[in-house]
DNA sequence: TTGTACGCGTTATCAC
DNA sequence: GTGATAACGCGTACAA
């Protein structure tokens, strides 16, 4: 026998910060918790009685399940990680919406953190997000190796961006960047263009590798020699657009035309060129890829190929909620599509 | 006594998952778990030697404590909430940038939720922080009545931005947007231009309303008298820049230098003159304000009032730091400073 | 169908 | 200084 009193029916006192707990909710409708926690959960059946008697309470009392204490658990935190590089980009940006509203929906909060093209922030990132004990993890590219981020994410659910890999609880899919790419030079080639230099992204990517390819698939195709002259890589950014502008033109490398892996890429280059006193179109016709919004709004607006960014974030979100609900994903990204605008022209004899 | 066999020193055998817990620690150093938690927290003074052997064995265990069960512990979750607007917007999200690095390095995490300039939305993304359980909260501007904010985040560390508060536990700041507009508006004044047009944000916000008191200021400075036919009311983005511009050009209202209150808007203006075969910087000189990336590479690259949104971020986080510490923050943004760049020139004749 | 009892990993409150 | 012990709020075997 314990000499303090032993509080004999605890008495549950509305607590002073006004937060109900489901042990509130129980005792308010009359059953214990595990029945509310049942009703919350659908885990098992519920006389409907009973049912409407607690989804009452939970009305009456305003109740919200903690996720916190869920998460402990050994339940779900309601919560997926999004593991993105930089969340400043205009790039992810656009994804990381798709990615909340969707999400949002299930009830579920995305956890974003950066990678920061950076194999070991990446790692650390993937880290945070276990130790946060999220409930699957979203990959949007990065640079981390295919077995290294196999094996930090074992038996979560995973869903991987941009990159072909398989495993078990692991989902991936990528845009047809190679289709896109193919498109976007054939269109330079339509026009007459012969001289067209490429500006590539950052080669450890699946990405910009496969845009690489079908620009030169395209050349191929089109029975143009492909001239290492006419190649930079760059990094994806509108700096690194710019530079590459400075080290085309500095090898003295005649183009009338220049397709840029990305649209940031082709911004960028869009200054460079006018810096060196070259028209766009009318001395270069450019061409970008992503279609971002700043596409439309460029000077003159730019000619792209259009990928829906936003809902390449929807559509990793849903695979996400179909992994967690246990069903096999199956996401069908629309065909990439060119998108003409003004940055591209006939080649003037 | 119970007739199960009672597990008379748990064994603690490692977990097959590979997750290391605090008693693991605790029991490897030869310490109480108690012990662990304070030296982890520095919560109490504890002999050098455990501390030794604790910090030893976190080593060899690669121990990593579980903030979920912090959280629920009634300690910190670590986790501090963002309330942005538009998450994929380029200009929150240079600002989460900030606030990710900064809230980083202090081994916090922060948790975006995006309000959508919608006060429903808004009050259901600080709903969502709070059962989750967020050490504290900041707020980039937004549409929240300040009641209603001061009592959702009553008690918890509160950092706003862009609107000015008082409570305990919140800190606010705002830049100086008067003085910024006022630079902005004076430097077409300067450039000989009498006509100039103005497009406004959204006047709910304080943002919008002080940037165009700035434009007024300086104006009446000039002794140049306000007409309201050069002034037209948007929201911030590209598209309702594009079409403030048209909106000005059907009254006929003749101007020419345009004042855009962001960047965003700039652009877009700028793609709405080009429609209508007006030059910038020839016939209308444009000034922006924001300074995004986007700025530096528009076409011509724009003038614009550089306000860091990176720093505004990072001072934000540095605040809810400090909060968090309890000590009284004190955040000094830099003055507004007006960047001449080439959408802008003297007028002519 | 429903309730009891325990555990999740940590911190806080006591005693020693 | 240090170590038991009791929460924290919920999920879930297990028992009824």
């Amino acid at each position: 026998m314990k000499d303090k009193t032993p509080p004999a029916k605890k008495a549950l006192p509305t607590r002073p910060d006004g937060v109900v707990t489901l042990e509130q909710v129980a005792e308010a409708a009359g059953v214990s918790p595990s029945t509310v926690s049942r009703i919350l959960n659908g885990t098992a059946a519920v006389s409907q009685a009973k049912k409407d008697a607690v989804q009452a309470a939970i009305q009456a009392l305003g109740f919200r399940p903690n996720p916190v204490a869920r998460g402990l658990a050994g339940g779900r935190t309601l919560s997926v990680g999004v593991v993105t590089q930089i969340i400043s980009s205009p790039f992810y940006g656009e994804a990381l919406l798709g990615i909340e509203r969707e999400l949002e929906q299930a009830g579920y909060v995305p956890l974003f953190v950066s990678g920061n093209w950076h194999e070991e922030d990446e790692r650390k990132a993937i880290e945070t997000l276990l130790s946060r004990r999220v409930d699957g993890i979203i990959v949007l590219a990065g640079r981390l190796a295919d077995e290294a981020l196999l094996s930090l994410t074992a038996g979560l659910p995973t869903v991987v961006v941009g990159r072909q890999l398989e495993g078990p609880q692991l989902y991936s899919f990528s845009f047809d960047n190679r289709a896109g790419a193919r498109a976007a030079t054939q269109h330079l080639i339509d026009q007459g263009h012969r001289r067209i230099a490429f500006i590539a992204g950052d080669l450890i990517h699946d990405d910009a590798v496969e845009r690489q390819n079908g620009y030169l698939d395209a050349l191929a195709a089109a029975g143009i020699a492909m001239d290492a002259n006419l190649i930079v890589q760059s990094d994806f950014t509108e700096a690194g657009g710019m530079l590459a502008v400075s080290r085309l033109l500095e090898r003295d490398a005649h183009f009338t035309a220049l397709f840029a892996s990305n649209d940031q890429m082709a911004i960028g280059a869009c200054l460079g060129l006018h810096r060196r006193n070259l028209r766009v179109p009318d001395d270069v016709s450019l061409v970008g890829f992503d279609d971002l919004i700043m596409a439309r709004y460029s000077m003159p607006p730019l000619t792209t190929v259009r990928q829906s960014v936003y809902e390449i974030g929807s559509e990793a979100a849903t695979a996400m909620l179909g992994l967690l609900r246990g069903t096999t994903p199956k996401v069908e990204l629309p065909q990439p599509e060119l998108v003409v605008r003004e940055s591209t022209r006939r080649m003037q004899r």
